[in-house]
RNA sequence: GCCCCGGUAGCUCAGCUGGAUAGAGCAACGGUCUUCUAAACCGUAGGCCACAGAUUCGAAUUCUGUCCGGGGUACCA
């Protein structure tokens, strides 16, 4: 409808004021105003359309209303003008109650895009080395990734979700140390944790299970790769698991070590001394970020010889970008935002086509207990790990509550409050209405009404309703902005809005009663509803329960 | 120093590309279950939208500056 009318003025004012216009396009705004005596559609055209002309928005208002009313367009209650020049519209009812009947008909399809059709998209996300399980942090990512790429799958494409690691270099080299400190401590051997080393408990656990595993054989026998392998098989199928608690599975877990095989490394590297971008100083070679706006050159491979992140790194999107995806989206914690860039630099002086690469950049979650921040490091193992909030408040919650912000907000996770509050969650406002649907339709069938396909949606009429019937024709809006923004927030808000409709309603009104008539179309409503809900409530990775 | 986020009710956050009386949840106080689940609903209270300027018919929203918080600015990932 919104757009129906944005064309409807588009068309009037190119035919009244053609000549003076010139075809400037006029940037004005169709709103739905937070005031119903303001109509269902509120447009300031004429306001913006005044210092063009000018002339009086009201004059300007009141012609192009003249116009549009000779029309006489469906759908189309009333027009007012107002004030300074806003120009009113409002719809009358039975363009809503349609809604519902096309809601029943299409099903989970309604307003279902194919924009993605025969596309293909990475979504990358977590990404975590596996030096210890995930925490909270992991957890807000790993939410936001499997939204995205849900979204993404709505919209018709084809997804594929990766997961990129390495299992080499310093971390590894320390955690398999580390490993060994914590075996060797088994047999009452109290060696030192090497400094930056890995100092969480959980490293006594896989300890544990190495010398179940291979007794006595590396005592006093550190054999680096014994230990790391062990390590690393041990964190990934852990985190694996963890996720997997979350409904999130990887199509792809992508080992950098890969690219050392392939030379992919080395071909990167090559590419980009040719292209002269990169220098030799110190012993290290440099790459000329400067040169792309940075405000330092950085260190592509270290004096040592051994590359630093940013070389793989661009070495893996190179290698995506010949994978033939249609778009490549990146997930990132706040503190990539000033390594991707240089990424994105490399990669155009390789002549790759960057602009189907998209990096969504989210802030990070501050872990809160007692009014006191926690620090969180995987190092020391101070933290409270993904999995134990799972267990503290359960899948939909962790989700629900990852989503519900902006991702550009920072996010203060109350501990305290996540436990006590679990009762209280908003996630449960939600299902709780579906659930309340669900077993008002059961009702029905109790009272011998086995169908309402023939309810007439033109009893629909009373406040609740129409409210609820008009948030229902906003979907289609949501569920665009998702698309263009990525941002599973939006839709998560609308479900809220999209419950607290239905819950005034259902306090107010009665669905199935003695008038068998009223009782179908209201069968046919919150039926709709339901649809709506376990749309969207499956795009989040929410359970839509039938009871509660 | 420079770069990226944020600063809205006691707390956690919405507020779309500027619009007409600033919104929700939690916390506080008061009310509503013989009738489809009270995990709900209704009401009360609570705001100089960090501060100062600028643009505009009109700014919480845009721009500039200042202050405060988080992150980055590694030959760590």
């Amino acid at each position: 409808m919104i757009y129906t009318i944005k064309q409807l003025l588009e068309n009037t004012i190119n035919e009244i004021f053609s000549e003076s216009v010139n075809n400037q396009s006029i940037d004005f705004s169709i709103e739905r105003p937070n005031n119903d005596k303001h109509g269902d559609f509120s447009s300031n055209i004429a306001l913006k359309l005044a210092s063009v002309l000018k002339n009086n928005p009201m004059i300007i208002a009141k012609n192009i209303v003249e116009e549009i009313q000779k029309k006489n367009v469906e759908s189309v209650d009333n027009i007012e003008i107002v004030k300074p020049g806003f120009i009113n519209f409002f719809i009358n009812n039975n363009y809503y109650q349609n809604i519902v009947e096309k809601i029943l008909l299409e099903k989970d399809d309604y307003q279902k895009t194919n924009i993605g059709k025969n596309k293909k998209v990475q979504v990358e996300f977590v990404s975590a080395n596996p030096t210890g399980p995930l925490t909270i942090g992991h957890g807000r990512q790993a939410v936001l990734g499997d939204a995205v790429s849900r979204i993404l799958e709505w919209n018709g494409y084809e997804v594929t979700r990766e997961y990129y690691f390495n299992d080499a270099g310093r971390q590894m080299r320390l955690l398999g140390k580390s490993l060994y400190v914590r075996y060797m401590g088994l047999f009452g051997e109290k060696l030192e944790i090497p400094t930056d080393g890995y100092e969480g408990e959980y490293i006594i656990d896989i300890a544990q299970l190495f010398l179940n595993k291979y007794g006595e054989k590396y005592k006093n026998n550190f054999v680096e790769t014994v230990f790391i392998d062990y390590a690393t098989e041990n964190l990934l199928f852990s985190i694996k698991s963890t996720l997997k608690r979350l409904d999130i599975v990887h199509d792809v877990f992508f080992n950098e070590k890969t690219l050392y095989e392939n030379g992919k490394i080395d071909e990167t590297l090559k590419k980009m001394e040719q292209s002269g971008v990169t220098y030799k100083s110190d012993g290290a070679i440099w790459f000329k970020t400067t040169e792309f706006g940075a405000e330092k050159d950085r260190v592509l491979v270290k004096s040592s010889g051994e590359p630093t992140y940013r070389l793989p790194d661009i070495a893996y999107h190179a290698q995506k970008l010949t994978r033939d995806y249609d778009r490549i989206i990146d997930i990132f914690g706040a503190d990539h935002h000033a390594t991707y860039p240089d990424v994105i630099s490399a990669l155009k002086v390789m002549n790759y086509d960057t602009s189907k690469i998209h990096v969504l950049i989210h802030q990070f979650v501050t872990l809160v207990r007692n009014n006191e921040k926690i620090k969180m490091s995987t190092r020391k193992g101070d933290f409270v790990t993904l999995d134990k909030l799972i267990d503290i408040v359960g899948k939909d919650v962790v989700r629900y509550f990852f989503i519900m912000r902006n991702m550009d907000s920072h996010l203060n996770f109350d501990i305290e409050l996540a436990q006590k509050e679990t009762d209280e969650n908003p996630v449960y406002y939600l299902q709780y209405a579906h659930a309340r649907i669900s077993n008002i339709i059961k009702h029905s069938k109790l009272k011998n009404i086995n169908s309402f396909d023939d309810g007439n949606v033109k009893l629909l009429v009373e406040k609740e309703e129409v409210d609820i019937m008009k948030l229902m024709s906003e979907y289609k809006e949501i569920m665009k902005l998702c698309h263009t923004t990525l941002e599973p927030m939006h839709l998560a808000n609308y479900l809220h809005k999209l419950s607290s409709h239905f819950h005034k309603f259902y306090q107010k009104h009665r669905v199935v009663t003695d008038n068998e008539e009223l009782s179908k179309a209201r069968l046919k409503l919150i039926k709709s509803i339901k649809i709506i809900f376990a749309n969207c409530l499956n795009i989040l990775g929410i359970e839509a329960p039938e009871n509660m």
